[in-house]
DNA sequence: GCTGTCGTAACCAATATGGTTGCGACTTCG
DNA sequence: CGAAGTCGCAACCATATTGGTTACGACAGC
């Protein structure tokens, strides 16, 4: 399917901001973010610019500039970073409009559609109920 | 994400031998079966390939050949076809290992595998819920 | 043999992803 | 006011995936 690393490192960035903030300090900057998840700069600033779009986290500009949230990370679900950074289904239809006068062809769309439609809702469904809260939590629980 | 059209145009061309056969024919061409997805025998053949590996399809080849089922349209589900086309995790981790000396990249990767796994165990779940008898069914059940 | 079809390789175009460089805009601070 | 640090963003590149296309050998039925 060719899967991507984007809700990967959002989530990634997402956690350090919140720990970062929680250690008393006012902002990350992309370079810090970059460094811990092993990326370049202008691919956390790319990220984290859409999920500010989203209103999940806030950038200041200037000298001693940097990133913080805009929410906390209890009211952040993976859904809203998932809608933030994923856009498009998780399966296409036909490339080209199949043969409408084959039965088939006709009305495999809709059907098709529809167990898209419901796969996706349980997917978000899913997301939604882990919070980044959670996250953090989980990954400061682990030893080590 | 990128989505792709593998798991509809294998569904479609299922759904299609299935029918082809229930009206008493043999063998449905590569051919045919583009003609109706709007695609290339080509890329059937490919897809087609992959579903034979999985023991969902058969082949035979020379003068009148073609694609047959291998089992029942009610025996086989859209997980059966997911595995058979779909490779690969729906999310990927971090292209590059983060930095391990760090709170966060140290312990997330664990976290959003585990994260991740519960996702695709409830996607197989969705999918393995529907047979290909189902999808035809209700292909056949649209009006027009 | 001739014909029709699969099996498969090779190549191409389009797209997505992620890395990189460069530079202007902006803000803080000395 | 100027220097420095950081974001914002465009541009470009490399890589991988997907799907379309052509080509041709292998195979089987007639």
């Amino acid at each position: 399917m060719s899967a991507n690393s984007r809700l990967t490192i959002a989530a990634h960035a997402l956690a350090w901001i919140g720990l970062y903030e929680r250690q008393g300090y006012e902002v990350a900057t992309s370079e810090q973010l970059a460094s811990s998840a092993n990326t370049n700069p202008v691919v956390i600033r790319r990220l984290l610019g859409e999920l500010r779009r989203a209103g999940l986290v806030e950038s200041r500009r200037g000298a001693g500039a940097g990133w913080s949230m805009a929410r906390e990370l209890n009211a952040i679900t993976l859904l809203d970073v998932y809608e933030a950074v994923e856009q498009g289904p998780l399966f296409a239809l036909h490339r080209a409009t199949p043969d409408q006068s084959c039965a088939i062809g006709c009305n495999i769309q809709p059907v098709m559609q529809d167990i898209y439609a419901g796969i996706e809702k349980t997917l978000r469904h899913e997301l939604s109920r882990i919070t980044m809260e959670d996250v953090l939590r989980d990954i400061l629980a682990t030893p080590r």
